[in-house]
DNA sequence: GTGAAAGCGCTAACAT
DNA sequence: ATGTTAGCGCTTTCAC
């Protein structure tokens, strides 16, 4: 192995000055004279020395790490668990939430922990990694309404900051979209464009997006005197999407135009429409929703509801950052807007 | 804000014991009185103590945390570095490797901080983090051949595994797939069925997996008489899967048989050919790699070599954790067997 | 502007 | 089997 890491105590005997002037000129605390800087600094970079985060963790009491923890509701079996991340990480939706988060942590030299929290246990492992001071706060990430977690961080006085409202009213900061003005665009579009016979397809009833977007969806509808939408309940799934189509068009073959909640299920719907001889979207038109990776891979490209996903986990970290600094101490809600994106379905 | 957590401290006057006996008890070190343990538990669970984990790593030098590195090769711009953990996490196979590693680590209360190595800065960023002991080590997986970051990680004596053989020799461990295997399952398969007018789509030959591949299928095909066997190269996407599968089909228009080097491109092929009024199989058989999602959601479900990631990426934290306990000294390596998996497209 | 010294909360070696 | 004690490497008053 390597011989032992320097310390701060090495570098100062290399620099001929106090352990404190060293850690002043690492921190970039002023008042160190200029000449010291740069002595410090060589001796720095001659003895290879890299400040040890645990030690300096001890005193700031700060990590620079945050959870981002993807949490489910059920009591899942073991089982399940893997099959639970890997359907997480599968939904393009989650891979913008990454990359968001990254965008402001890095730049600020703070990382990431990846938590899976769809079991008793897992949840009360991320409120102990919390407790622990392993990370600083959490990012909370929902894929069900009555997730417990919330709840959990709030009452341990934890930092944390929720995408998506809580079902539940929890005194904690989140992120959300305007679903509801997301499920009226997509309405709009389609009877702007002549469809008569609408049908959707909604994602799981028990998440709140979903029935915000399905409210605004037919809101619009009826107040354009579209009573009656037949609805089928996805999973936010390409499968779930083909098999409500399937569902739909036997139900109603005469539809031209379906409002899917999120893409994944309008590349199934479409899927289906083709197989079926239809075209996609001169005899129905489909407006998806998110504006993920799988509206540009659908054949055609989706029409959809753009979602800014990376913005929204974005100001989530942001939001964290503030909370953990001591900025921002009220619980804080900030809502986006969602943008009709045209392309070719719709 | 809550009142001062907590200390071993408070605990021990609380169970009227020394601080080294409360360690003892949670650190779960036999040697201490059963009766003693019992005054100790409740005296935790009355005072609410959790560890500080600092505190803890600065005495064992350990913090139970692995950095999750996914790394690139070149000079991308700060632009892109979003782009990149977006594509990277939209692969379902990132999902898989996820899946595994935390399989692995989570019964052990470690955790993975997620990193995205795709600039000079980034890796630097990652040896950074490792050096100042935020993690006990790295698992890498590379997007690119000529990735520096091993080379940089083995040259700072950072225990790291990595995903795939490494293209240049590093004393580093790692798991990997017998992707010629994997090729010359699916050659076989394919002249199993009859195909005879076969052609392939591979990966970006820049990548070592995507050379074994091809290598394995087309020196099956050499062995069975197929001296040439069309290629063009793919980007292990669906869209470079339709943009090739529609420039061989210009060239090949009566092609009976495709090999991709991974399911996403197989998918994007089987797109094609639907397009083009083709029947897979019965027109043209069609065979991917990996078993991803993406195989179950083709239409048809995919017949696919299967690469056990969960297994390997498990595996590859094994090796890693074993390293970081000092278990394991000499880089080792797991070439795991892949598996012809039938279903509808061959 | 710089140094001396006091901890941060824990583990582990040693003493008992 | 339990207690005492010496650090782990750093930041941060507080003097100077």
């Amino acid at each position: 192995m390597s011989r032992q890491a320097p310390t701060l105590e090495d570098v100062a005997r290399e620099a001929g000055v106090s352990r404190a002037t060293v850690s002043r000129v690492i921190n970039g605390v002023r008042n160190v004279d200029p000449a010291i800087q740069e002595t410090v600094r060589l001796a720095i970079s001659r003895t290879g020395y890299a400040p040890n985060q645990a030690a300096r963790s001890l005193v700031t009491r700060r990590t620079e790490t945050v959870a981002l923890v993807v949490s489910g509701a059920g009591g899942v079996s073991d089982e399940e668990q893997n099959a639970f991340a890997t359907r997480v990480l599968a939904d393009p939706f989650f891979g913008r939430v990454v990359s968001g988060v990254v965008g402001h942590l890095r730049p600020r030299s703070m990382h990431p922990v990846l938590m899976f929290a769809e079991t008793v246990e897992a949840r009360e492992a991320v409120v102990t990694y919390l407790r622990q001071g392993s990370a600083d706060g959490a990012l909370v990430v929902s894929t069900h309404a009555d997730d417990p977690l919330p709840a959990l961080l709030a009452g341990a006085g934890l930092p944390a900051v929720l995408f998506a409202r809580p079902s539940r009213p929890v005194a904690l900061s989140y992120v959300d979209l305007a679903h509801r003005d997301g499920g009226r665009l997509a309405a709009e579009h389609l009877l702007g464009r002549g469809c008569r016979r609408i049908v959707t397809v909604s994602g799981p009833l028990a998440v709140s997006a979903s029935q915000e977007r399905l409210a605004g969806f037919r809101d619009t509808m009826a107040r354009r005197g579209h009573a009656y939408v037949p609805l089928v309940q996805g999973g936010f799934t390409v499968d779930s999407g083909m098999a409500a189509m399937t569902e739909l068009l036997a139900e109603h073959p005469d539809v031209d135009g379906v409002f899917a909640a999120n893409d994944l299920m309008a590349q199934g719907i479409c899927q289906v429409l083709r197989e079926r001889g239809r075209r996609v979207p001169d005899d129905v038109a489909v407006v998806g929703f998110d504006d993920s990776s799988a509206a540009l891979a659908c054949r055609p490209p989706l029409t959809t509801v753009r979602q800014p996903v990376e913005d929204m986990a974005a100001a989530m970290a942001r939001l964290l950052d503030e909370q953990i600094r001591g900025v921002r101490t009220e619980p804080t809600s900030i809502i986006f807007d969602p943008e009709l994106v045209v392309r070719a379905s719709a």
